[in-house]
DNA sequence: TGACGTTTTGAATCCGCTG
DNA sequence: CCAGCGGATTCAAAACGTC
């Protein structure tokens, strides 16, 4: 086997799950063999592979990974350069990687990979790509055309798009996800239908999401403050990706790696990435990047509960438990509000009292409030945190007890 | 010249309209009459020509029309019987084999369609074409194809989708529209991009747009309660497409004419329409849909004047007209720089002369300047104003001299 | 430090008329 | 068809600067 990457390491329950991708390989029923086993090299779990994707993935054990996220050149055509309505140039993608000398050379390039991803993925494994107007067609059609199942196409809305300076279309401010398993019978592909309805306030979670551009810390920059990468995705829209489509432990193949974003957000989330990328410099960003990743707490991660939602826990519950103690001193997160938790498990800002919900609302003056992601609290380690932290621990004492 | 139906009859500026679309076609300018002169039958307005809409299509002048929206079917099942003459295809499709064959089958279908629609748009005129994922990737690699410009790409986010019951994909919550000129050459596309932005809280339209489906009174119904047809779009959403990409009195191609929501909204919004339904059943329940529309009265659906369209008013005429005095002192709003207006109609720094725009540029060191916004005079008041309002004040003398 | 105003920036197929 | 040039055109969020 070769060494897991100093990520892999300290990924939450790595060598548990390493062993299980291997044991697919090597001991899959027979029965099920519909894939050639696998001789030779296993999979590189949690590493950037150096160059043309198409040549790498072949050096890939077929049907060895759980998910595939692609972000591929998007084939921009850009004319000339854009300036903005102050006179300022836009940065645009000029990059040689995103030149291509027609539409039939893209649809050649795409054919390839996507069929050289194709043989890479497990049979219930399934594939998100990313793409704009420019190329997501082309890919789509060709998806079909190789058999795979489009399953939904999802919208990435952009809170913070780039306006159309010129007024002479519609603000560009969406980018489009296909969401594909390997073929029409695979009916077995994962998807955590109830956690993320759970987390998305007990409604089933629709096609069109919702996220800013990746801007301000997350963005990574050189020295001299330039942008590394031209595009890179937030980590929020690869997380959820990975949390539908994923569980801890499993394997996502990224054939074009870029900054490393589906890296960062696998290790986050404990699971296993493969990475390809070409060119050397991205590679270098993104390895440092994912060293710096925190795993979160394996409770945070853990495989998808029961069917049955979580169960509700009250504030109350919480100060009887003595996660927190009356009198202590909640406030927001940039501390503009504060409050008193009672013994009673409500909350008081002077002689107001009331759920952390209510007070919430009435302080910021708003019509609701989760009170749980609102309200922060000092922990022992004097961070200031959620006091959502205190119910996943409350939960976690009460699954204990119940077993 | 056939008779107008009686939606037609009914509309705002019907006859006046009709004319310059007719001469639009036999007495274009010889110098800019790009596109041969139409002999035989003129544009069928506000009428439902039953009938496959690639024949009809056929019968139609050349570069007829301003707009297309295309609506087309997406079912597998349905494409086999409406596409061409190619008996080979049998109806079971489950397997991937068969899948593959019904894909080239529907790109054969569309590539049909597309063609003939392409030759009866004038050379400014623009296609929308809504579909899902099950079609909307063919549709938009076979427009690229063909030649068409994609402009923009566009999400109609539905408010009330139907949910995804067995929860095994993300609620399919959207469909897509692809918005395409006729080639990548044609600039002069119509976009009411003021008009949309004044409606939208002054602020630019987005690629992402939130109607409901359509249900309640707007839903076609058979006596028995039936809805009428399976995939009636909202009228809003026709609204909102004949709003943005066409005058009034300008002319919309639907080739797959349906329950007539295009037809609808072209007549409330004092368009013309031109449609095409295989199914008289359909065509029935259009025309009668159609002739209960009320059209909008004539003020509330008027284009207005964009900036652009706004004759121009060179700042020597301003000068000549007295409304400022050569030897004035011109400044920027923070008053940082600084230049003398001449008698010519030129502005000066020291020794540099030339335009207001080409001084403004030149004394920020920018490559261009709106001298109009840039500038800025002392009015009589005392008040710093940008010497635009000396040109809106020129203009309405200039209104009122012609009048 | 904080409040507040200014500047920067982001996967973009981004002008149109006149001569 | 091309060159020239007048002049029309941006939203949200983060970074940065100033008081």
């Amino acid at each position: 086997m070769r060494p897991a990457s100093a990520g892999a390491a300290a990924l939450a329950d790595g060598a548990q799950s390493q062993i299980k991708v291997l044991r697919a390989e090597s001991q899959a029923p027979r029965s099920r063999a519909r894939f050639p086993a696998v001789v030779g090299e296993p999979l590189p779990l949690n590493q950037i592979l150096i160059g043309d994707c198409i040549e790498e993935l072949a050096r890939l054990p077929a049907a060895s990974v759980d998910l595939v996220f692609a972000d591929p050149p998007y084939n921009l055509q850009l004319e000339s350069t854009l300036s903005r309505p102050d006179q300022s140039i836009v940065d645009a993608v000029d990059d040689d990687w995103d030149k291509f000398a027609s539409f039939s050379h893209y649809d050649a390039f795409t054919r390839s990979w996507l069929e050289a991803v194709r043989r890479v993925m497990k049979p219930d494994a399934t594939i998100f790509v990313i793409g704009s107007y420019h190329n997501i067609f082309r890919v789509g059609s060709l998806l079909q055309d190789q058999g795979y199942w489009i399953l939904n196409d999802i919208v990435w809305r952009k809170t913070n798009p780039m306006p159309n300076f010129r007024g002479r279309r519609f603000t560009n401010a969406h980018e489009t996800l296909i969401w594909a398993a390997k073929g029409a019978g695979a009916k077995n592909y994962r998807f955590n239908y109830e956690l993320l309805k759970a987390g998305n306030e007990d409604c089933q979670l629709r096609s069109d999401w919702l996220f800013p551009i990746c801007t301000g810390h997350e963005r990574l920059k050189d020295e001299s403050g330039h942008k590394t990468h031209p595009t890179q995705k937030p980590e929020a829209l690869l997380a959820r990706i990975l949390l539908a489509a994923t569980n801890a432990g499993d394997v996502v193949l990224d054939p074009f790696f870029g900054s490393g974003t589906t890296g960062a957000a696998a290790k986050r989330l404990g699971r296993h990435f493969v990475g390809i990328e070409r060119e050397e410099i991205y590679a270098a960003a993104a390895r440092k990047r994912i060293a710096a990743v925190e795993p979160l707490p394996h409770e945070a991660i853990a495989a998808t509960p029961s069917k049955r939602s979580e169960p509700r826990v009250a504030f109350s519950a919480i100060v009887e438990a003595g996660l927190i103690a009356p009198g202590a001193e909640l406030t927001d997160e940039k501390q503009r509000h504060r409050a008193i938790v009672r013994a009673d498990g409500t909350v008081a800002i002077g002689a107001v009292v009331g759920s952390i919900h209510k007070i919430g609302a009435l302080t910021q003056g708003l019509p609701a409030c989760n009170g749980w992601t609102f309200w922060h609290y000092v922990s022992q380690s004097g961070k200031r945190e959620p006091i959502d932290l205190l119910r996943t621990v409350a939960r976690k004492n009460l699954r204990e007890a119940e077993a």
